[in-house]
DNA sequence: ACAGTTGTTTTGAATAACTCAAAACAACTG
DNA sequence: CAGTTGTTTTGAGTTATTCAAAACAACTGT
């Protein structure tokens, strides 16, 4: 973890650590979901360090931001690779998605009109298996 | 003006007809600017009146909205087609986007995993013509 | 044309999620 | 170990937006 920071040529500083932490493993973290479990190891660590870890940590190409409409902002460790996401209109889970179709099939013209494009964003909005469920459950009742 | 209105089920009101008439031609324009468009016709109109005329539109299919993470919502009036956005890192100007490969490149599949896609929102991040201009200009100076 | 109903707009306030700045402090360099 | 550079704390502020209650106006049917 320590080393990770080194090489991105950041200090290493135990708030860093810890959020690495907080952020390894799969899924999306909000700021204040990282500042809690940053907290609990560090109970004096602070709001604004964390937002400035995460900035500091996405900045180095560690960790990646999502911001999606309406949602408080996600951290994921999941970098490098040109992989999107899915949320659900009603509860608002963000699930991973590949890139299904070719290598990648949505950066297609790296340079339109003089446009460089540096990073293609793809959101799907929609419905998650789970809430499609609840659904028709609470219209068939 | 007055009939879109009308045939989407909303009553004709007048901040409506402002607010569809201030987003009408080409371009992105944020509920601020819809709303300084308003006053001056209607100088009563408040900033509130604006988000509940944009919302409803929105509602009705009349506008879409797009948010930008770290701009302020932007609305359109063209909705319909499946086009999407990109977006200077730099000023911040947004320009639309015609889906270039295929019918609808970017909805690819429609239900993945039980996950039932709505819509396929594509932003390209990225420096416009006229930044990286400015940019080599002033690293050449 | 008019009263009623439903939906809209005003008014007034509040909030979430960040961001800014200055000072105290801690990592790394030699 | 001293110095430099960058980080974190402390404290405050902001932007874009939302909520709620009351006043009001558009459409419906007569």
């Amino acid at each position: 973890m320590a080393g990770r920071l080194k090489q991105a040529g950041l200090k290493v500083t135990a708030p860093r650590i810890a959020a690495l932490g907080a952020l390894a493993g799969p899924g999306h973290r909000t700021a204040e979901a990282v500042f809690s479990a940053v907290t609990s190891e560090l109970p004096k660590t602070s709001l604004q360090a964390v937002y400035g870890v995460l900035a500091a940590l996405v900045d180095a190409g560690l960790a990646r931001k999502i911001d999606p409409a309406g949602s408080p902002a996600l951290y994921e460790t999941r970098v490098g690779d040109n992989h999107h996401h899915r949320i659900c209109l009603n509860c608002h889970a963000v699930e991973d998605v590949d890139c299904a179709v070719g290598e990648s099939p949505c950066l297609t013209p790296s340079n339109m009109d003089g446009f460089a494009v540096q990073l293609a964003e793809v959101t799907f909005w929609g419905t998650c298996a789970a809430c499609q469920a609840a659904s028709t459950a609470a219209a068939s009742a």
